[in-house]
DNA sequence: GATCATATTTTGC
DNA sequence: GCAAAATATGATC
């Protein structure tokens, strides 16, 4: 994060975009703090999650250095609305048009994250599979990588998955943050066997 | 308890 | 463009 790119331009790029875009945000309050949702031309393309607006919008601006970042609060209402819904009570799935950037097999994962019913934890291993049956533990990484560069903080459910042992992994927006989104959602859907 | 195995991404030159 | 390091793990020795 220190170092800039000598060329200008490198293969990151094509993760944070292809060039100049206009991305709308707006932000609002939640029970786990301040949320952002972005919106890109073809639809939502970042959500985060954050302490405070400021941050978020700091962060949004590493992610999308390239972006141009329009504040429009009545553009993203609607959407910030599900997001901020699903937030304090995750009761049923995020219904949003997701731009969903990246290598396929990101994508892959996110898909199949985001497939899991709310309020169900999976390990690793159990989504490794579903994405690649070859080898589950060396799939698991792969499936860690993914979420690590998820975008989509409530949208692709990354804080369902966990490790096989049931405990909580890593998490990039916080492990306390992880753990209350968790037992709020089971809380919302009831304490399942 | 420590080490290796696998796949993908990212960064460096 | 090629090569090496790193990773939110899992299984084995």
């Amino acid at each position: 994060m220190d170092l800039m790119m000598k060329n200008g331009v490198t293969q990151s790029k094509a993760r944070a975009g292809p060039t100049a875009e206009i991305l709308f945000y707006a932000t609002g309050e939640s029970d786990l703090g301040e949320i952002l949702v972005a919106h890109s031309s073809k639809g939502v393309c970042a959500i985060l999650i954050g302490d405070s607006d400021k941050e978020l919008v700091t962060d949004l601006l590493v992610r999308f250095p390239k972006a141009t970042l329009v504040r429009s609060q009545a553009f993203l209402r609607d959407d910030l609305s599900k997001v901020v819904v699903f937030a304090n009570k995750p009761t049923q799935r995020l219904d949003l048009t997701l731009d969903m950037r990246g290598t396929p097999l990101q994508r892959r994962v996110w898909e199949a994250i985001r497939n899991l019913p709310v309020g169900r934890t999976v390990s690793y291993m159990h989504l490794a599979r579903v994405i690649n049956c070859v080898y589950p533990n060396a799939a698991a990484r792969v499936v860690a990588n993914a979420c690590a560069a998820n975008p989509l903080a409530l949208a692709i459910p990354c804080h369902r998955v966990v490790r096989s042992d049931g405990g909580l992994a890593g998490f990039r927006w916080g492990l306390e943050r992880k753990r209350k989104l968790i037992a709020k959602e089971a809380t919302s859907c009831g304490p399942v066997p």
